[in-house]
DNA sequence: CAGGGAATATTGTCGTGGCTATAGTTGCTC
DNA sequence: GAGCAACTATAGCCACGACAATATTCCCTG
C-alpha cells in the first residue's frame, strides 16, 4: 500500500521512544544479570525496599508493578527461595501477606544501585545537557499524566502505578 | 536503608520513561486487540509492509524486530494460520525463505492505522505544544542514537533495529 | 571438486507470566 | 449470629518466546 504512511511523524515519533527505551532496557537487564537478577526482581526489590518497613502486601506489590497478583505469587516464590524476600503473616487481616526485603536483599540492592544509576547517567541522562533534559522530562511527564492508568494503590505510597 | 537513594533524579528520569512508556503501549495493545492482533503481530505487518516487495528474510525480520529468529518462526506460524503473511521460497538462496504480507494482511493493517494515528496523537504528540514536543524528539533521539545498538541489518533497509 | 566452516530456518525444551478457578477470610446486612 | 458479597493469595492451565541443538544449504579453500 502506501509506503508514505509510515513517514508519517506520529509514527518516527513513536518509533524514536521505542528505541530508546528498548536500548536502555537492554542495558539495564545486562547490568541486572551480572547480579543475578531479572529486570522483574529488581522491580520487586527496589518496590519494597522504598516502602515502610521494606515490605508490601502481595496485592499491593502486584498493583505498583507490571505484574498480575499470581505473577507476583510467582517471583516472590523465586525471590523467596534465594533469600532475597520473604513473607510475613499480616496480623490484621489472615488473608493477606506481606512480602519483606531480607537483609540479603537490601545488601543485593545496594550493590546493585550504583552501577545502576552510573549506566542512567552515561546512556540517558548525561547524554543531555540540562536544558535539554529537562525539556525531555517535561514532555515525558506531561504525557505520563495523561497516560497514567490510576491514581493510588490502596495502602501504602501514592508512588507511580506501573514499575519502577 | 536509604531511602532518598529513590528520589534521586536520575531515578526519577527512568520512572518517568518507564511509566509514560508504559502507558502507551496499554493503548496500543487494547487497540491492536480490537483488531485481532498482538503488538508483537503489528510489529511484524509493519516491518513486512514498509519493505521492498512487502516481504523480508526470516532472518532480517527478526533483527527488525523484538524477536529472535525462533520467536520469529513461530509467530509467522501463527501469522500464516491466520492468513495474514505467507511464506516464500527464496529463488537465489535455499536456505532462506520470505516472509510476505498477503492481501488480507494489508488489509488489515489498513484498518489498523489510522486508528493507531489517532491514539499516538491523542496520548503521545497531541499533548505537547510544537516545541515542547520537539524538544522531547530531541532528546529521545539522541539518547536513542547513543543507545542504538548496531547499524543495519544486512539486506534491505538501513532503518531502526529495535522494534515498530 | 571434495571438505569444512558459516549461515539459515526450524524444533525441543524450558522459564515466565496471564487468566480463571478455588479456598480461605472478612465485613456487612438482615 | 447466619448468609452473602467482596477480597486475598494461590494453583491449574495455557500461550509466548528465548536458548541450544539440528538439518539443510551455501561458499570458500585446497
Amino acid at each position: 500500500m502506501d509506503q508514505n504512511v509510515f513517514d508519517d511523524p506520529r509514527i518516527t515519533a513513536v518509533g524514536l521512544l521505542v528505541e530508546a527505551y528498548a536500548g536502555l532496557s537492554a542495558r539495564f537487564a545486562a547490568q541486572f544479570e551480572e547480579h543475578g537478577l531479572s529486570p522483574v526482581e529488581f522491580e520487586v526489590l527496589t518496590r519494597l525496599a522504598r516502602s515502610p518497613n521494606n515490605q508490601l502486601r502481595m496485592t499491593d506489590l502486584a498493583a505498583q508493578t507490571s505484574l498480575s497478583t499470581s505473577g507476583v505469587t510467582r517471583v516472590v516464590d523465586r525471590m523467596e527461595r534465594d533469600g532475597l524476600i520473604c513473607r510475613r503473616a499480616c496480623p490484621s487481616d489472615r488473608r493477606s501477606s506481606f512480602a519483606v526485603v531480607t537483609a540479603a536483599g537490601l545488601s543485593r540492592l545496594d550493590e546493585i544501585l550504583p552501577g545502576h544509576l552510573k549506566i542512567i547517567e552515561q546512556w540517558f541522562t548525561g547524554q543531555l545537557d540540562p536544558a535539554q533534559l529537562d525539556g525531555l522530562l517535561d514532555g515525558l511527564r506531561r504525557v505520563r499524566d495523561a497516560v497514567h492508568p490510576g491514581a493510588t494503590a490502596g495502602s501504602t505510597e501514592p508512588a507511580g502505578t506501573a514499575g519502577y
